[in-house]
RNA sequence: GCGAAAGUGGCGGAAUUGGUAUACGCACUGGACUUAGAAUCCAGCGGAGUAAUCCAUGGGGGUUCAAGUCCCCCCUUUCGCACCA
């Protein structure tokens, strides 16, 4: 019954949603036609949902946020795509489907088909035509295609590796998926495992991916942190160490990686990976074999490390600078998957090295003097580096002549006198020759002298890993990849994509994929010789999917590919048939190629050869367009529309997506270019990380029981109460504290507005302002007799009207719009009341929406016409300001105030100028910097009318006895006065 | 350990360029209306103090006529990376 008082939002979102949908309100074309094409695009795109089931608060947020910015950049005029779909592949639709025996795809479109209807109650200005759903093999053929691609360029490779494996989730999963050793999606201890696995050679991109964050001006610095961490760039110098064991001299070399070639002159032992294929060559003791299998063993299961163990293997090294004859360990604390899992120790300047050489009491050797240590170093310094280009010839004279014995100077660092290492860059000690450079002087100096001497070169390396894309389950993209006895590895024909996920399978919800078990999906026959074939079993990272959509969104349909120009469509029966001819459109050639190289893919030429372990290597022509002339390049997008309106101009998503997805992205959009699809750097121009919707300090979870479920809040609310709310209570980029009855607040403000619009609906119902600016323009004192309180709101207004078109733009502090409006619409509560002395009530009755009782008293009101229209502007402005947040009820009350167009069209609110003076303003009157007083003045009044008015206020005269005791004062016009005394 | 962000009433937060700290909202207190409650409306609301006044933006220094804002040191919290050589 209470509702009866409120404004019935289900009623009016109804209407509202209707009118968008049925009207096709936010279609737009892949290309703009008529007035559109004078507009300038704008793409703005959140982050597509998994369809879990129903929505929850962060997709509202998330969506709210966006949903803003779209409707914000249709008001200013800009042609807008905002599109939706679902990321519908992956773990908990196949989790569910073991858990209710059902195949994963009901359960999935079922969810999808739920959450839909969900986001339509929201009210989101979706071009819904452009949905997407990615387990629709309309959508991952393209995918498949773009593996296809990839392999042929060497982009996609297969390698056995160690791998990350969830035992929880029963499959392997990517370096970023892995977050503190536990598995990202399920929180179960991560284990090393070998397996084959296929790999999307991100490392190629890694220069590009690293340096073009430098344009992404548009991105949050946290992020780009994070993705610069993330591909860890480091230059250093490799170097190759001769082999010198125990007994026999031999060819063997140790090649190492270093970021400090300046301190090799302090190497006291080399550590290698337990994992390094020399590890079990140099072992010369059967306790070191022991150790040394125990290490493996347990780097194997984890690469957790608690504590730095090692073991000398009873080989030695030669430093190639001074000859000197360095003890190998094997330690653990060095990884195999960085630089070339061999590193040489220098104990005396770094941590770990330090640490290892305590424990194991290997010597220590200080190189490297901090520079604060001026006495002993800058005599050294001004003798050797003087000028500094590094002389190669005298150096390494003199390096000759002393290299053999420098160890006649060498100063120990005993265990008395060092208690950490010194890790920071100085000048070189005890380092032969190179004494007295500093160390960047030194890295290229020694570096240089490395590669000239031919015992090493300088490189770089990235902690980013060529991305792990196979999955060992069933519901994700199929890998376009079968066996062929004869053949090797080989893509399935173009043309015959899409490979369909079977659907008549089994879940048991134990051991591998059920595809692995699927006869009919595995036996298959081989595209190029036609004999039998095996396909592989495993599926796509569903990361790979939203590494592209946005792209898909550009074009509603694909470019000229139909289902009739599918041929055999292979999905299953395995009638093995020739098919030799189209291996030869495909320009695919194949050669016997023994040699061992299977793993290095020549990236610079356009012919590629690559190796399997059957000894069946093929050539691959990289050209795509250059394939059967009866079959187009095709594409998931018309290339005139990407090129449109890519890149996506705003990008809004969790934070939590900093190095998965959103480098995924960026790196796909850099390998599409280089095909030929698109001609874009960078997907996301601008992005907005949004924070978590947390209750009560924690993340929403089930297990947790803080959920909060939107549906409830629409309900009870509305969605334009739920969506208010959610943009006023934090700035996007916070966590958002969800509060029960801050949501009421929200709600309460709507009826406000309501409210007043409805007392006003029939004084203003007839006043058409769509061409004020030209009535003022003729009329240069339209505003002259206007109420002075209405100009006095219509100058604040002025001021929303700014400052939240530039927050829409830059900041997207939705919570400061939203309270300025809230105070504008208590400005229009006050000025109701002074004017009608009256406050604006119900009156009990079962009528619900227009019970609100108008008042008119005593003194005639609006006494002029142009009150009116002023009146009427300010309505209509704080309607629009405020229709990116909550579209319906403006809509509505856009439309009750009346209007010949529709809010949509109404454009961003103009300002106004009624030619309102502010005539006082109140000035803080200070002494000595601390607040005393407030005083009255009239406005622009200079200075020492200011100090005159000051010195008269009653309380600063207690403060002030002479006016000769002031030294002076200094004055904020129409602000603020402080007098020094 | 390294890197980043942040710390303002009981709570969410405002103060974009150094210029009246605590806007707006929530909660709370009192009042109006009501048989009563809900809803709505009005008023109050950083702390101490009768008051004058004093103290408050994590703590301590500094620059300045003036610091939440700039500089230095420290503390705490959150996030990311974590033996990356």
């Amino acid at each position: 019954m209470e509702q009866e008082k409120n404004y019935d939002f289900s009623l009016i979102e109804k209407k509202w949603q209707d009118k968008w949908l049925n009207g096709n309100d936010y279609y737009v074309d892949d290309m703009p036609i008529d007035s559109n094409k004078n507009k300038e695009k704008f793409y703005c795109l959140e982050m597509f949902p998994y369809p879990s089931g129903r929505i929850h608060m962060g997709h509202v947020r998330n969506y709210s946020i966006g949903d803003a910015i779209a409707r914000f950049k249709g008001l200013k005029g800009y042609y807008v795509l905002h599109p939706i779909g679902f990321d519908s592949f992956g773990l908990p639709a196949e989790n569910a489907a073991i858990k209710n025996k059902t195949n994963p795809k009901e359960w999935t479109y079922k969810n999808i088909e739920t959450m839909e209807v969900q986001l339509k109650k929201l009210g989101l200005s979706y071009d819904w035509d452009r949905k997407i759903i990615t387990s629709d093999s309309s959508y991952y053929k393209w995918e498949q295609l773009f593996f296809i691609q990839m392999f042929k360029k060497g982009l996609a490779y297969k390698k056995l590796s160690r791998v990350n494996w969830c035992e929880s989730c029963h499959t392997t999963l990517a370096n970023e998926q892995v977050e503190n050793g536990k598995c990202w999606r399920c929180d179960n201890e991560i284990t090393v495992k070998s397996m084959d696995q296929w790999f999307l050679k991100i490392t190629d991109y890694a220069e590009e991916l690293l340096a073009e964050l430098d344009n992404l001006d548009g991105w949050p610095d946290k992020v780009k942190i994070m993705q610069k961490n993330w591909i860890g760039k480091s230059e250093g110098l490799s170097l190759f160490f001769k082999i010198d064991t125990a007994s026999e001299k031999t060819d063997l070399e140790l090649e190492i990686f270093t970021t400090r070639p300046d301190t090799i002159f302090g190497a006291t032992y080399l550590a290698i990976s337990p994992l390094h294929t020399l590890a079990k060559n140099l072992l010369k003791t059967e306790n070191a074999k022991i150790k040394t299998e125990e290490l493996i063993r347990k780097s194997l299961i984890s690469k957790e490390i608690t504590e730095k163990e090692g073991v000398f293997t009873g080989s030695y090294a030669i430093n190639p600078f001074n000859m000197k004859k360095l003890p190998i360990y094997i330690a653990n604390f060095v990884l195999m998957d960085y630089g070339t899992g061999a590193i040489m120790s220098v104990p005396a300047h770094d941590e770990r090295d330090f640490e290892f050489a305590k424990k194991y009491n290997i010597e220590i050797i200080e190189v490297v003097s901090n520079q604060n240590d001026a006495a002993v170093s800058s005599n050294a310094f001004n003798n050797i580096s003087g000028n500094n280009d590094y002389n190669h010839n005298v150096i390494n004279n003199n390096y000759n002549n002393k290299s053999l014995n420098g160890e006649g100077s060498v100063k120990l660092a005993n265990d008395s006198e060092l208690i950490s290492p010194f890790t920071g860059e100085g000048i070189l000690i005890n380092s032969s020759v190179f004494n007295g450079l500093i160390s960047k002087e030194a890295k290229s100096a020694i570096s240089l002298e490395a590669e000239k001497m031919g015992f090493g070169k300088r490189v770089t390396n990235y902690r980013l890993k060529d991305w792990g894309i196979s999955r060992q389950r069933y519901w994700g993209c199929p890998i376009p990849i079968v066996y062929c006895e004869k053949c090797g590895a080989v893509p399935l024909n173009e043309k015959d994509l899409p490979l369909e996920l079977p659907e008549n399978v089994v879940f048991t919800g134990e051991g591998e994929s059920p595809l692995a078990r699927l006869d009919s999906f595995i036996d298959t026959c081989c595209p190029v010789c036609g004999g039998k074939a095996k396909r592989e079993t495993d599926t796509m990272d569903t990361f790979v999917e939203s590494s592209w959509y946005y792209a898909k969104y550009t074009s509603k349909s694909d470019n000229a590919f139909t289902e009739s120009d599918f041929t055999n469509n292979s999905n299953g029966n395995s009638k093995c048939n020739n098919k030799n001819k189209d291996a030869d459109k495909e320009n695919i050639k194949f050669i016997n190629n023994n040699s061992d190289n299977n793993s290095n893919i020549n990236n610079s030429g356009s012919v590629v050869y690559r190796k399997y372990s059957n000894g069946c290597a093929y050539e691959i022509n990289n050209n795509i367009n250059n394939a059967d002339p009866a079959y187009t390049i095709q594409s998931p997008f018309d290339k005139k529309a990407a090129n449109y309106w890519l890149p996506v101009d705003q990008y809004i998503g969790g934070v939590e997506h900093a190095v998965m997805h959103l480098l995924y992205a960026r790196f796909f959009v850099k390998v599409l270019r280089d095909l030929g699809y698109l001609n874009i750097n960078e997907p996301f121009k601008n992005l907005l990380t949004q924070g978590m919707v947390v209750k009560n300090g924690a993340k929403m979870s089930k297990s947790k029981g803080n959920v909060v479920d939107p549906d409830d809040l629409i309900n009870k609310y509305g969605s334009d109460t739920v969506r208010l709310f959610s943009l006023f209570a934090a700035p996007p980029e916070k966590d958002l504290e969800w509060n029960d009855k801050g949501v009421e607040g929200s709600y309460r403000f709507i009826n406000k507005i309501y409210k007043i619009v409805m007392v006003y609906e029939k004084y203003l119902q007839n006043i058409e302002i769509n061409n004020l600016k030209n009535l003022i323009v003729l009329n240069q004192n339209f505003f002259e007799k206007t109420d002075i309180e209405l100009k006095e709101i219509n100058n604040e207004l002025n001021g929303i009207i700014k400052k939240s078109e530039a927050e829409m733009e830059e900041r997207f502090h939705f919570n400061t719009i939203i309270s300025s409006c809230m105070e504008l619409v208590n400005k229009i509560y006050d000025y109701y009341r002074k004017q009608n002395n009256i406050n604006i009530e119900t009156i009990d009755t079962d009528d619900t929406i227009k019970t609100f009782k108008i008042e008119q008293t005593q003194k005639q009101k609006y006494e002029y016409e142009s009150d009116k229209y002023l009146l009427k502007h300010i309505f209509n402005s704080i309607l629009i300001i405020l229709y990116p947040f909550i579209p319906h009820i403006c809509s509505e009350c856009f439309e009750i105030l009346g209007s010949s167009i529709n809010i949509e069209s109404a454009g961003w609110p103009e300002i106004i100028a009624t030619g309102y003076k502010i005539e006082a303003c109140s000035i803080a009157v200070q002494i000595n910097g601390k607040l005393r007083s407030q005083i009255t003045a009239n406005i622009d009044l200079e200075q020492q009318d200011i100090l005159n008015l000051s010195l008269e206020d009653k309380k600063i005269k207690k403060y002030i006895d002479n006016i000769s005791a002031i030294k002076k004062s200094i004055y904020i016009k129409n602000k603020l006065i402080n007098i020094i005394i």
